[in-house]
DNA sequence: CTGAAAGCGCTAACAC
DNA sequence: GTGTTAGCGCTTTCAG
């Protein structure tokens, strides 16, 4: 194996110093004579030496590894979550171990435990929901745990995220505004916390508080051909509203409103609640929740480090403002 | 710290039996009698035992971890090919350290480092480029590298990918047999040894087998606003038939064209030579080069684990089977 | 089939 | 400032 050519101490013998001195030079510990310091320095790169980082993280207990878990690679929610956690992380010289849990091969708490076992210093949390076997394997342990663009049900859990309820009553006033009173929400997995305890009741007391009605809920909408083959029940339904958490689902309407002679957004108003690049790359372009993914990927990151070297963190459950972004899947006057 | 609770030491005495057995019991060695591996099983259970990774790492000089150099996380492209290593990686156990190297801060050679320095048994290197330093810095090491959805000039590293030159090829040939005759490339980064020994040669060659002219290569082209921009240019130049290479850019020009009151495709014929989701889902659908993405991750992460565990790989150089998708932004008589 | 013991490469007291 | 010396938690000969 040439990868583990030459190790501390042959730097150490090379530079006629110990091991430990070698170690504190390249830790940037400042207690090391700058002669010294030259010399040592001069050996390691003579030698290409480069600190086996298993053996670090054996010693000192800290990997400057973090890990994520995101429910699917190809959705760009999360893709672009994924970024933000990117930069601030190689800022800080973490690396990242991603677990992607969207086969049910690998369960939540699975996931979880793997990247415990590799002993990340902290992990980020994406996944839309948090099993109770999850959140147990959490405090089961100290390293810390931050969700980003998600919540818990019981904030036990730092977060970062927007407000969720008050983005899609935004929403659903934008419609009412537009004369439209047959309202619907269109869900992926209703049964997350940010569905079942943020968005459904939104709609429901939106509905309420105007005296609309009857419901349409629809569920386990996640896909573009999910959202296409929903059109036809939103017709027979005569649905003129309708907010979609994702975007991608959207477009599938969109496109069959449009395949059916259909006129968007005169017949039916689309707005999405999660907007990627692909909201906005369509035509029409779709009216949009623009949740500022790449930044609460950044502010959870950020929030982890400072967990990490045990910081203060004033606020553990942050909410960033959003905007309400109106495009042509909405009338425009 | 609760995390690092209990050990292998901890279970061998409660088992009554040395940590070798344990180990034993932990990696599956057959080498145990049943009652004493089951004694050690009820142990493992009973106290929650989950060996460290990082110590399993060190002594055993693996670490079951293999690196991802991916351009940008965003790009659907990179995204689907990610999917695909990601789930043979789950199959054969193994994690994935991601190191995205679209900033410039982290080049090409840091980031095989820091990965080579992380003791990763393998990487898969996804960039549509392949640097001298990066492939200087992976021929210093013994550590197998794969390359996914490209290809290194000198075929120094296993690969997968598809042919490019002939999907082109193909691309421009409808163009020509749909009447055709101005055709233009619209190509991201012009220096990648894809583009520039592959796509160029196919379309040079392509216009001189049949006699078109003048070449119309516009570089540079990477997103939608870059393609959305684009389209005057091409219309200045009087292109009938172009051929993109990133299917976003694409999807602006198409846009662009629609804004200004053009049809697609009897004004002009679009073609992505690597389609995502993105291509299918715009209206007028894009004709695309459909690489198999997924396929492409998952063979060239079997490859490695072959590599990593020194079996035998017939064939280095993979190139997978492509498909010329026929959409609605070429003329569909 | 099982145990003893020597590391893996590095960090972190603790001395001097 | 610098060196000595224990480990970190596990794997892996080598005996028996």
């Amino acid at each position: 194996m040439r990868k583990q050519d030459i190790t501390i101490y042959d730097v150490a013998r090379e530079a006629k110093v110990s091991m430990a001195t070698v170690s504190r030079v390249v830790n940037g510990n400042t207690n090391v004579r700058k002669d010294t310091k030259d010399r040592v320095m001069e050996v390691i790169k003579r030698l290409h030496y480069q600190p086996n980082a298993v053996a670090q993280g054996l010693a000192s207990k800290r990997t400057t590894t973090v890990g994520l878990i995101v429910p699917d690679l190809t959705n760009l929610y999360f893709a672009e979550l994924s970024k933000g956690i990117d930069d601030i992380a190689l800022l800080y010289k973490y690396n990242i171990i991603i677990t992607s849990i969207e086969n049910q091969l690998m369960k939540e708490d699975q996931a979880i435990q793997g990247l415990l076992n590799k002993q990340v210093d902290g992990v980020i949390y994406m996944a839309d929901n948090l099993p109770n076997e999850a959140a147990e394997a959490f405090k089961r342990t100290d390293t810390p745990v931050v969700l980003a663009g998600t919540k818990d049900r019981h904030k036990e859990f730092p977060s970062v995220s927007i407000d969720y309820q008050k983005a899609d009553t935004e929403a659903f006033n934008l419609f009412y505004n537009d004369g439209r009173k047959n309202l619907a929400l269109v869900l992926d997995n209703p049964d997350t916390f940010v569905n079942a305890e943020n968005r459904i009741p939104a709609y429901k007391n939106f509905l309420k508080k105007n005296n609309l009605g009857p419901e349409h809920i629809y569920t386990n909408i996640k896909d573009h051909s999910d959202g296409y083959n929903l059109f036809s029940q939103l017709q027979d339904d005569h649905i003129d509203g309708v907010l979609v958490t994702r975007d991608v689902a959207a477009v599938g309407i969109l496109n069959s409103a449009i395949d059916a002679g259909k006129n968007i957004p005169k017949d039916m108003e689309i707005v999405t609640a999660s907007a990627t690049q692909i909201a906005s790359v369509v035509r029409p372009a779709i009216t949009a929740v623009r949740q500022p993914l790449y930044d609460i990927g950044a502010v959870a990151m950020r929030m982890l480090t400072k967990l990490m070297s045990n910081e203060e963190v004033a606020n553990m459950q942050i909410e960033l403002p959003y905007e309400l972004l109106k495009k042509q899947s909405t009338s425009n006057e």
